[in-house]
This record gives structure tokens, sequence and C-alpha cells, in this order.
DNA sequence: ATCCTCATCGTACGCTGTGCGAGTGACTTC
DNA sequence: GAAGTCACTCGCACAGCGTACGATGAGGAT
């Protein structure tokens, strides 16, 4: 059993001094990462090989090692050249850091709709790249400008970034589903249906609800379940915020209560 | 260019009927998933191979594949078994929704923090299995009793679970690169800060914010980031309960600001 | 004893990431 | 001009992967 080698970020190793060397190498690590984008947007995640790869820039694929040390290390380039496409505006209005929290996660979404290989990885790489970095430095400064500051900031800014994050995922996993089912969308559909009805006989309440269910404009429906989502948090943090402000101490500190407590504790100890 | 065989989830696929065989096979479909299961906490995804499994099972690699017709459908299968670790107790009181949701929220933070290969999974494969759906529908009727009824039923499940999710994926992410660091995970963190700071010299807001930071005790950091983005999205859902209730208009019934509209329409269109 | 079905397994195919060493051409130094 | 250095490319090879396929055997039914 070899074990596998340590994981070091692309952001984290040290970067070789340039030396001046031939005026046009055939390859450069830019045109690597735009061809990669390229074709995993066109076909997805298990289609990106290096020798697919090598082979759409028209050289070996061995060739790319010499720009970049991993396959992980390429993912990882990827993935912060599409959170350069996640771009906040300037919004310098007072109190703006709602519009700001709301830009960013329409943003995220649509580049996680857009790009959906990239939803796993968000499970494997970290997200240290220059351009992920600007998109969390820009929320940050709106939500501080609107008067969060300290572990209250980071936790404000966490939460929307987690919202929209886990919002989007499953919404991913599903359009990827329904894509990869070759047949047609509806067909597949009604024959999962089926089957969920039978699993769920179990839980009658669970078909009543399904039962009344409207599939027809899926998109749409999940558009308001975003927003829902969203607003709620964004209402959640206003609270806290106006606490914050006034330095007014939160009615209950904590949100366990015994019940809470007692099953959080029997399942940390399964 | 050979095109990847249709996705055809374990739940949505004929189960042939059981005819009666031999008293006592092999291998059995519960004996391969708790293996799989095994392996994957013990060594992590990239750890279970079919030709692994099959010799931790003490067969061929290709016998699983009588029991098994992917390793998607294994990993399906996989999947589930961990959402059966995720118990909600019956809460009997009224208006114990928050309880619920934050019985589940820990349960499923929990659950993805033993088993951070799952994390990626979520991303790719669905989640329809019977244990999935009991977790599902336990949500679901806790908040049905509480008084939530038609979509906002839905959206305010959907938002929580998408905030526990989204909020536990990058958690996973930051553990296993820290385990994954072979080497001490302090002096690893002390290079990726460096870095970071290399990398963040155009952010002097962010800088003075890390600065700031204390990497000390990140798991209790961790836990009050989660329980912070909780608690807040639970206000903002009984903002919403209590307008459902009284049957009132929401004040504002869109998130949108024009300016927000104006950002996320350019967004749209790039 | 014969047949039929369930279940297991060995082999093989095409694919993957990538380590290694040889090759190539341009620039620097003499 | 000659020699050397270095950036860069590439072919080969290795170990491993998922899994299609056909052979093989082990019971129960007849």
């Amino acid at each position: 059993m070899a074990t596998k080698p340590p994981f070091i970020s692309v952001w984290a190793r040290e970067t070789p001094p340039p030396r001046r060397g031939r005026e046009h190498p055939a390859l450069s690590r830019e045109q690597i990462v735009r061809a990669a984008l390229e074709l995993l947007d066109a076909e997805g995640m298990e289609a990106l090989s290096m020798r697919k790869l090598g082979a759409r820039l028209g050289a070996g694929a061995t060739s790319i090692y010499w720009h970049v040390s991993n396959k992980d290390e390429l993912l990882e380039l990827v993935l912060d050249e599409v959170y350069g496409e996640v771009r906040i505006p300037e919004l310098t209005e007072p109190a703006s850091w709602r519009d700001a929290a709301a830009v960013f996660a329409y943003g995220m979404r649509q580049a996680m709709l857009k790009h959906p290989w990239m939803v796993p990885l968000l499970g494997v790489l970290p997200s240290f790249g220059p351009n992920a970095l600007a998109v969390n430095n820009t929320l940050m400064t709106a939500f501080e400008e609107a008067g969060f500051t300290g572990k209250t900031l980071d936790y404000a800014v966490g939460a929307v970034v987690s919202y929209t994050l886990g919002a989007t995922t499953p919404e991913v996993t599903w359009l990827n589903m329904v894509a990869r089912s070759e047949a047609g969308a509806d067909e597949w559909l009604t024959n999962l249906m089926r089957q969920v009805e039978v699993a769920a006989a179990d839980y009658p309440d669970m078909l009543a609800r399904y039962s009344t269910e409207d599939f027809s404009d899926m998109g749409v429906a999940k558009s308001l379940t975003f927003d829902f989502g969203l607003v709620a948090m964004l209402d959640g943090l206003e609270v806290r915020l106006r606490w914050h402000l006034d330095e007014s101490k939160p009615p209950d500190p904590s949100s366990a209560s015994p019940a809470v407590d007692a099953a959080v504790d029997a399942a940390g100890r399964g």
C-alpha cells in the first residue's frame, strides 16, 4: 500500500524564480488552464485527462507537467479561474451589505450552474487562489463598512457563503443527473418518481406532499427556493448586526435547548 | 471518444425479483456496503477500488458486480448508509421545529466530519435512498407541525439543509488538507499563511483581519461559526413562520434592490 | 442422474496519472 | 565560431483503475 504523496496547494508552494528562457515557449500555464476550462465545460470532469488536454493543445501529454506539477494543481488553478467570474461590483451606498451579499450569492450560484464539474472539487480542493481571495475580500469589506466587526464579521460572511454553497450543490447534482439520463428528462423523471413513491410508501405525509408538487418549471422553483433561504439568512444576520451595533446581548446566547444538547451529545458519542 | 453510459440511480432502477437460490451466498449487498464503508473511513476515497474491496472480502474483484451493477451504485448505497447515522429523535413539544432543525444540522455535520469522503459525493450522486428520505421526512414533519405548509414548508426545510451542507463542506475540505499534509499541521499552516500573505498583499484589510485571527483552537472556532449561521437562519425562518401563520404579507416581497437586479442580470449575460 | 439457475472468478481491454531520461533548440559565455 | 547551459518537449513505461465477458462450479428441483 503505497501512501499517497502529501497535498500541497499551488498557492502554498514555492514558485521558482522566473529565469530568462526561450522567447516563445509552445505552452504556457494560462493557455493550459484555459484549455482545461474549455474541456471541462464542454464535456465534464471525467473527460479531462492529461492526454486529451495535451492533444487539444497540440502537445504531448506529459509536456503539461513542466508548467503544472500535478493534476490536482491544475484543477486548483482552473477552480480559481472560475472564482474570477464571480464579480461583485462596488456598492457604495450605506448599508448595502445586503446587496453585496445577494450579488455574491447569485454570482456564485450562476458560476456553479455554469461549471457543474466544480461542485465536487469544492469538497476536495481549498480555495486560496487570488480570485477566491478577492471575492472573499470584497464581501468582507462590504460587511465591515456596514458595521460588522471582529468575529461577527467572519461569522456573517461565512454564513452567506455557506448557504450559497449548500443551496446550489444539490441543484447542480440534480441537473447533472438529468443531463446524464440521455433519454428524455420527462420519462426519466417519471420513472424516478415511481420508484421514490415505492421507497417512500412508509411516509404517507411525504407522498401527499410530493403529489402536489409541480415539476413543470423546475428552474423557476429552484430560483425561488434559493431566494427564500438567502433572504431568510440575511434577515437573521440583520438582527445580529443591530445587536452588534447596539452592543446589546442577544436574548438567548445559545441555540441549544436541553433536548438539542442531549441529542447532539448522543450523536457525538455514537 | 466513447460516450459514457447514462446514469441510473440505484433507487430508480428495477430490482430483480428475489428468486430462491443458494442458502449461504458468500457475498451479500449489505456485507459489501459495510466493507466499503469501513475501507472509506479508514483510508479515504481513492483507497476504495473494486480490487481492494474484493480482497478485503476474501473474494474476487469482479464478484462484487453480481450484487451491485456499478461503482457509482455502490457509492450511492454507502452514502445512504451514512444518512442512516443521522438520527433525529422524536421531539413532541409544540414549536420544537427549531430543535429538530438543530439536531439535524449537528447530526449531519457530525456525519460529514466523520466521513469526509462523502462530501464530494454530495455534488455528484443524488440522495434518494431510504435513509435520506427518512431524515428529510422527519424534518418535514417537524416543520409541518410547527405550521409551515405548502411551498413555504419546502423552502424552510431546504434552507436548513442547504446551510448545513454548505457550512460543513469547507470545514471538511480544510480538515482533509491538514490531514494530507503529513508534516506537522503547525508548520504546514505557517507555510500556507506566509504564502497567503504574499498573495493577499493587495488587500491590506484582509491582512489586518488575518493577523488578529487565533488559529490555536480551530475546532471550537468552527463550531461557533456553524452555530452562529444556523441560529441566524432559524431566526430568519421564524419570522417567516409568523408571517405564514398570520397570513400577513412580508413588507418587502423580494430581496432584490435595483442595484442587485442590475448586477445579477449582468452576470447572467456574461 | 439431469438440468437449471445463482454466484464466483480469471482474464483481458482500454484507460488513467505521472516518473524518467532522452532529445531539441535558443541563448550565454568563451 | 565553438562549447556549454538551460528551458522546454516528448516517448516510453509502470502500476493501477473500472468493468465486459465467458468459463466454472455449487446447489436445488425434477
